[in-house]
RNA sequence: GGCGCCAUCGUCUAGGGGCCUAGGACGCCGCCCUUUCAAGGCGGAGAUCGCGGGUUCGAAUCCCGCUGGCGCUACCA
């Protein structure tokens, strides 16, 4: 006997750009399918048309593409169980529904939103805990609203007839069994008197249509599990493997809102993460390969991704980690493909008065000069600013440094010797720069013991990158060419004389 | 209020009764390397496994209670 192949989905609201905490549900989603060579589509619960924001929908694909969370079925490409909004599937929820009335599962419910009101206030008042009293359960009661109603010009919900007592289980792939009393269960609302379901009805009928295998979601789900479970139940259906998924929460704990700062993939996108780096942190946001492994492929993820190694317990979301790993992503990728990620990044960058295009064969030489030092794609474009332009600006108090602070002439005359040496010099490479440099380093510090080698590097540092930080000298020199280092260093003497 | 879920270094986690005087990673501190900054190497601080009871020869691991955190309690998902 053959198991039916897995599929797995991630149905969220269009309301807007998706939020981390659910691209992490898309992503066990994306791997358990993957795991088990099934399929992993994208369907849109569109059933709430107050929440609906425009272009959701391509700010979910555009989140999905960009972590390279490529779906087998959905709404923009289609497939065998479409359509994939729940909007265009009305009919199913209403046939659902009607079935369950027919079946004495389901009853419409008349009352107007304000008796409920009134009746949950009264409940909250009294310390009872707030649920629909069930006047329309019963025939009388139900007639009696359907004339207020029809009178009103007002239209019904359907609820389910949650029985009165008993008890049901849900199986959780993750946090194992548990049991709730039925009698805690209100007869909740499944088709809206829009005509619209609501998310219990919905996603259940979706599951069963398009043959969803394992339903993967976050935990603050679990409450509502015992409804969904009456549903199958009443519907016929076979339940799915069910799997709740720890919370990622804020640096507070709390849940993750925009007040933690990034919010959306494309925040991080934005700041520089790399897909895969982030790829990789949400992986292990919940689920661990063993003891020790931190950088994972994702070929090893599919290859060894499973529900049974996804912790119950929440992850606070930690940027410096995931920053750190973004620094091992870029030391690890190839040098030409990370050299066009900088020059794609340096042209949305650079200002205006950087001409473009940005030069590639440049930047190719500066990568393996700066791929170590960088951990965020935004930091490139101070690292390689001075390489494309000659417009420096640096104060005269970093020029000079501590050690020439009270000796600018000093300064400006170890500035001249330099210049000297670097024209004088046969090859223009780093090594002979700092043959030549070092030289000069150690005889200024001759005449002067309170005069480093170090300080000397420094001023001339500061001279041609602009900063007393910045990636290493020589080989920088080397790559800005002498004629321009003789000129920035001449210029930086003049700055000194003024 | 009711119902439910969770609980190991600051954070992510390993751990499934003896291998745990609790391992790894990020971050932090120190040293080394070094032209700055990184990267790298080495070392360190950091968790009486939330608390209290059991069970057992033996518990971070099993059971119960408590506490704390979180979630749900809508014609939102």
């Amino acid at each position: 006997m053959n198991a039916p192949p897995v599929r797995t989905r991630y149905a969220p609201s269009p309301t807007g750009v998706p939020h981390i905490g659910n691209i992490r549900t898309a992503v066990f989603d994306y791997l358990l399918a993957r795991h088990f060579g099934g399929q992993f589509v994208l369907r849109l619960e569109d059933t709430d048309r107050t929440r609906l924001v425009p272009d959701s929908v391509e700010k979910i694909s555009e989140s999905l593409r960009w972590l390279g969370l490529d779906y087998d079925e959905g709404p923009d490409i289609g497939g065998p169980y479409g359509p994939y909004v729940q909007s265009e599937r009305l009919d199913l929820y209403r046939a659902a529904a009607d079935r369950m009335i027919a079946q004495g599962d389901a009853y419409e419910c008349w009352c107007s939103s304000e008796r409920l009101d009134a009746v949950r206030a009264e409940q909250t008042r009294l310390k009872q805990p707030p649920k629909y009293d069930r006047r329309c359960r019963e025939p009388a009661g139900q007639a009696e609203a359907r004339t207020e109603a029809e009178a009103a010009g007002r239209t019904c919900v359907v609820r389910f007839k949650t029985p009165l007592s008993g008890e049901v289980t849900l199986h959780d792939a993750i946090y194992g069994d548990s049991t709730f009393d039925l009698a805690t269960i209100d007869d909740f609302v499944m088709l809206k008197s829009d005509g619209f379901p609501t998310y219990h009805l919905a996603y259940i009928v979706d599951d069963e249509a398009m043959r969803i295998t394992h339903v993967l979601r976050g935990n603050e789900w679990i409450s509502s599990a015992p409804r969904h479970l009456l549903i199958y139940q009443a519907l016929g259906y076979e339940v799915p493997v069910i799997a709740h998924l720890p919370l990622i929460l804020g640096a507070d704990g709390s849940k993750l809102s925009k007040r933690h700062g990034a919010t959306s993939v494309f925040e991080y996108r934005d700041q520089g993460f790399l897909p895969d780096a982030v790829f990789n942190f949400l992986g292990l946001m919940g689920w661990s390969l063993d003891d020790k492994t931190e950088i994972i492929s994702r070929e090893q993820f599919i290859e060894h991704f499973t529900l049974d190694r996804v912790v119950k317990n929440p992850a606070i979301f930690n940027v410096e980690k995931l920053t750190w790993m973004n620094g091992v992503y870029i030391r690890e990728m190839p040098a030409e493909r990370l050299t066009d990620i900088f020059v794609a990044r340096l042209d949305a960058d650079l200002p205006p008065t950087i001409a473009r295009p940005i030069d590639r064969d440049v930047i190719a030489r500066v990568t393996p000069l700066i791929r170590e030092r960088v951990k965020l794609l935004s930091e490139v474009a101070s690292y390689c600013e001075f390489f494309l332009t000659d417009a420096l600006t640096y104060s005269r108090e970093d020029l000079l440094g501590k050690r020439f602070a009270s000796g600018p002439e000093a300064a400006r005359s170890v500035i001249e010797r330099a210049n000297a040496e670097l024209e004088a010099l046969p090859d223009w490479t780093h090594d002979a720069i700092e043959a030549a440099l070092r030289a000069l380093g150690d005889e200024v510090h001759g005449e002067d013991a309170a005069v480093k080698t170090g300080d000397v590097f420094s001023l001339i540092r500061v001279a041609i990158t602009g900063s007393k930080v910045s990636p290493p000298l020589f080989e920088s020199m080397e790559i800005v060419g002498r004629e321009r280092c003789t000129e920035r260093l001449r210029a930086a003497g003049e700055r000194l004389a003024a």
